[in-house]
DNA sequence: CTGTTAGCGCATTCAT
DNA sequence: ATGAATGCGCTAACAG
């Protein structure tokens, strides 16, 4: 075999391309990142390009630059629908400006979380979304920032230099508080996350409040606060629903809480809203295709996860500061079919079976 | 300027290592990544890289190396709980080894997909798992190969370098489908998903093998296939639901398919299983929480996902061939409340309201 | 066992 | 406007 056509198997570089178009490395790589070059060089550059099937080495250009075209976004976990469709909100964003998306899941760990965040970083992302969790992203923020990787936080606290968007938990859950002490209620239950979240703490002080427009306390002893997992729904919701003097209403304040509790619920069978008003925060499959349809307190997840993906690109890409460094997100009371009157406001008829 | 003490603020290297514990950048890269190394040396290099914070910096390794530790899943919707599910199975899997996990959403288009995979190979993953699409993955896998990036494929077809992790669509539409016609049902309605899919095909394959079994034919008109939106299943539901003489039982197969169909469902006023069975495919929060709890076609996403994930590694970091090139997933029929015998075997009592 | 050296492919400075 | 040269940080091949 002579070395006929006998080309190098590795991909085409950018001294290939200079070679076949009779140019210098400078111009190929002036004309890939835009500077000035006549046009018939430009010309000749990019028929080489295409002929040679030439694609610029990212890694190559990673260690050149310092950029990599990624963004890292650490959820407590892909499987929960609101990170899954932010998610796809992120990375649909994302795309439009040439970044991919690196996931991971921290389990509300804040030992993982941090190495999780490590991880990212070693992978030279260029930047960093970051999911709620049970810590402040102080710490994380810091070491971020440190290497001048921009961050944006969802729902948790964080020094400065990072983008908050943050939900209007206090609102929606005084929504849906009020709306059930319209109904009448009064024994309303609450079992939402740990106070260690904003979310959480957000959520219970909603709730307080609006007990406390009508002039009442909220029920303190109602109020079961834990991790997030269906295991702890379900324990709450036991503890709660098969006492001795079950509340009229219950209010579950997240995702798993619900799916944690609807089991509960069955195997006691209480019926909705008969038995007992139902409302969840975050509207999903479940609460839409569910009989009686679950009325809950929504809020926008793919914008979210759109004005999460902006910011994050804005502070790579921009030369100058963002705009806004925290962003608020509203909620909405979605009213649906598992919310009715307290049935001692409905007569002593007993249950409508 | 003056070189005073003024220190770079960048990162430390494996030079600055170097120099700290007296030693030549080889030792050190040889602590790093396992070479021969004397106890002492190895001592000072790992108290050097402790005492700087030293990282190594990954975009110098996979320039150099050209490997990244990445590996890319293209999902047709991370939003599908089939694909976040094994998305973190895959993540997690993916993680005792160090890698991580780039994710993109093709939305079952040929073009996005090939674009998906484009931009991945230009990140550089080290290998590719695909989700299930409407194509064969041969020019992917062809065009990945070329670059020595082996790929894993879910239930669809693929050439052989490929490794291939399929479901046993057949036998799973068997088995619900005998379970219905030993209910006594004979007019079985299937809304799936595309022949262009595998699964498509298989499922269609598998209902009519279980009318054939009985030395019946499969009620072809009852067999509608679409894509993969519930905007599709909610017509398709519409369709066979709402005309003259509707199906005594309905096979969903696909999670889109049984999301789209449950509004129909409830629209038509239609009682599960008093007016229709129904029976579902990939066990999901729906499918467990609804009342009735519907009857599923059962297999192990999260096995799905591991095996997907063990099978890249093993492709990657193996120097020889792994052992299978393809694997079966077994389906398990999950009865729960969904189907009943349909109502003219029940007695012309009419609808048990 | 160890230090030195040569690139990996690219963006960028510096002369021209 | 452009070509040549430099080095990003690292690994691997080499010579000791």
């Amino acid at each position: 075999m002579k070395p006929d056509s006998d080309k190098k198997p590795g991909a085409p570089t950018i001294k290939d391309v200079a070679e076949r178009a009779c140019v210098g490395v400078g111009t190929v790589s002036r004309v890939l990142n835009g500077g000035n070059v006549s046009a018939r060089a430009s010309l000749r550059v990019e028929q080489a390009i295409r002929e040679l099937g030439y694609s610029p080495n990212s890694s190559a250009r990673r260690l050149r630059t310092g950029r990599s075209g990624t963004i890292g976004f650490c959820t407590r976990d892909i499987t929960n629908p609101l990170f899954s469709v932010m998610a796809r909100a992120i990375q649909d964003r994302l795309e439009e400006d040439g970044f991919m998306l690196l996931v991971s899941n921290a389990f509300d760990d804040p030992v993982r979380e941090r190495e999780m965040v490590r991880r990212f970083i070693d992978q030279s992302v260029d930047g960093l979304i970051l999911g709620p969790s049970t810590e402040d992203a102080g710490q994380i923020v810091e070491q971020a920032t440190a290497q001048g990787i921009p961050v944006v936080v969802l729902d948790r606290e964080a020094p400065e230099p990072a983008v908050r968007v943050m939900s209007e938990h206090i609102v929606g859950m005084q929504d849906a508080t009020r709306y059930l002490l319209d109904l009448g209620h009064r024994d309303i239950a609450l079992s939402t996350i740990s106070s260690a979240h904003l979310a959480g703490r957000n959520r219970v002080e909603g709730f307080r409040r609006a007990f406390a427009e009508r002039g009442m306390a909220a029920p303190e002893h109602r109020i079961i606060q834990g991790d997030f997992t269906r295991d702890f729904a379900q324990k709450a919701a036991r503890h709660l629903l098969l006492g001795p003097n079950p509340p009229t209403a219950l209010i579950c304040g997240a995702t798993p809480i619900l799916l944690g509790t609807l089991p509960v619920i069955h195997a006691a069978e209480l019926s909705i809203p008969g038995d007992l008003s139902l409302v969840s925060c975050d509207d999903i499959d479940v609460t839409q295709l569910y009989r009686p349809a679950i009325t809950v307190v929504r809020r926008d997840i793919h914008e979210i996860g759109r004005i999460a993906a902006q910011a994050v690109v804005e502070l790579v890409d921009g030369t100058d500061m963002p705009e806004h460094t925290s962003f608020s997100i509203s909620t909405e009371l979605v009213v649906r079919n598992s919310c009715a009157p307290p049935e001692t406001l409905r007569g002593p008829q007993g249950r409508a079976n």
